[in-house]
DNA sequence: CGGGTTTATATTGCATACAAAATACGTTAT
DNA sequence: ATAACGTATTTTGTATGCAATATAAACCCG
């Protein structure tokens, strides 16, 4: 009897990991070129599994592969954005309607706390912990929809636009918008109301693009 | 000057299309296992190409990878099935929606005829004709959404449900009632009502649900 | 004869080696 | 001095080889 065998990921799934956080954290900037020799010894691997991770990311489209010269860490442009922004409104609104038929009670009790925390590093002035808050909501609603495959694609999605940093930039004003939908967010989850957190949700990406769009003006 | 360099696409990119069709023509069966030395001999390539070709489609999710025992083409279940549908349902209405504000008028013709040959495939219950002819209008309204993202995203979905082929035993009714959505896909279309051609859309998705189960209902 | 253990074989995972292409560099000619 | 050419170097693409793991087979013992 052996049950609970320990099988530790492959290389080439560590290394895709790796160079996914690497690519994320913006560390490897848009555009960087990808030296295989280069990562290699940072990572202290060979080139083989390397390449395999980086075909990987190539299909996720976090990096875009060059024949005959290598990768480069994949630019979201503007249109990208554009693209984007209206198929997550679909989906997270989707996401939310289900998530409004399935939850549980205490499931939403817990969204309602870190709602709660997320108020108060808005009234705080913290942007960092505000994000990664606002981000946690976001997710635990789209997951509580119970379909995986949603979830996924949501975050496929939602990595390229998050990728494009874009979003730093809101003013005093979309911030309070965003920030008092979310409040009707919760509000339509406690009240079991599906039609109504998919609205709201639509409406709040629309309120992201405007502010991104917006930030794009400004910085032109 | 070389405007036109011929850059022949790398070994990995053409043994993963290769195996693609394989895998999508059902010649290479869901559950399969792929060998990676048989696979290699059959295509003329070393493992290397081949490996980077079978990685790339394991992050599509054609193949799943099993560690240390190399890589089986996934299988789609019944609850992938369910998960995806209602995904392709807004997409799809997004896709419409869109498609329906920014169509060209001769694009819009050109749907129509091939709508009425897909009326008439129907009628002379030519199945396989009909299946195509249905699948290219789908594919050419959400292509007129202009959002290129949105294709890929949707396509990427399709593609799994079709592998599932459940989809192939319609009842004679089923299939009169996708006939008379198809029949008002189009005239929203051609009314240019972006609403509309979207709630129905979302019913024809749906009503292809329906249908699925169905068929896996029948088959128990 | 059957269950379990050991041994052999096959298959995958990773690293290295070689080939081809692209880039960088230096030289020459204008 | 600069442009163009040719060579050297780097970098990517592919193939092969070795190690580790899993599967299959043979064997032993009850």
């Amino acid at each position: 009897m052996n049950s609970n065998v320990i099988v530790r990921a492959p290389l080439h799934v560590q290394v895709a990991e790796r160079l996914r956080l690497l690519i994320d954290s913006g560390e490897l900037a848009p555009g960087t070129r990808l030296n295989e020799n280069e990562l290699c010894q940072n990572m202290g691997v060979s080139r083989t599994p390397l390449r395999e991770a980086i075909r990987s990311l190539a299909t996720e489209g976090l990096v875009e592969l060059q024949p005959n010269r290598g990768a480069i860490v994949s630019v979201v442009s503007q249109e990208d954005v554009t693209e984007i922004l209206p198929i997550m409104a679909s989906l997270e609104g989707l996401g939310g309607r289900l998530a409004a038929m399935h939850m549980q009670t205490d499931q939403i009790e817990q969204i309602r706390q870190i709602h709660n925390q997320m108020v108060t590093h808005y009234q705080n002035n913290e942007v960092t912990e505000y994000f990664e808050t606002n981000r946690l909501i976001h997710e635990l609603i789209t997951e509580g929809s119970g379909n995986q495959t949603l979830v996924d694609t949501i975050n496929s999605l939602s990595a390229k636009v998050r990728r494009a940093r874009f979003s730093a930039q809101m003013t005093r004003e979309s911030w309070a918008k965003a920030v008092s939908e979310h409040e009707e967010m919760v509000i339509a989850l406690e009240a079991r109301d599906p039609e109504r957190l998919e609205a709201i949700l639509i409406e709040h990406v629309e309120t992201k693009r405007t502010t991104i769009l917006g930030s794009l003006q400004r910085s032109e």
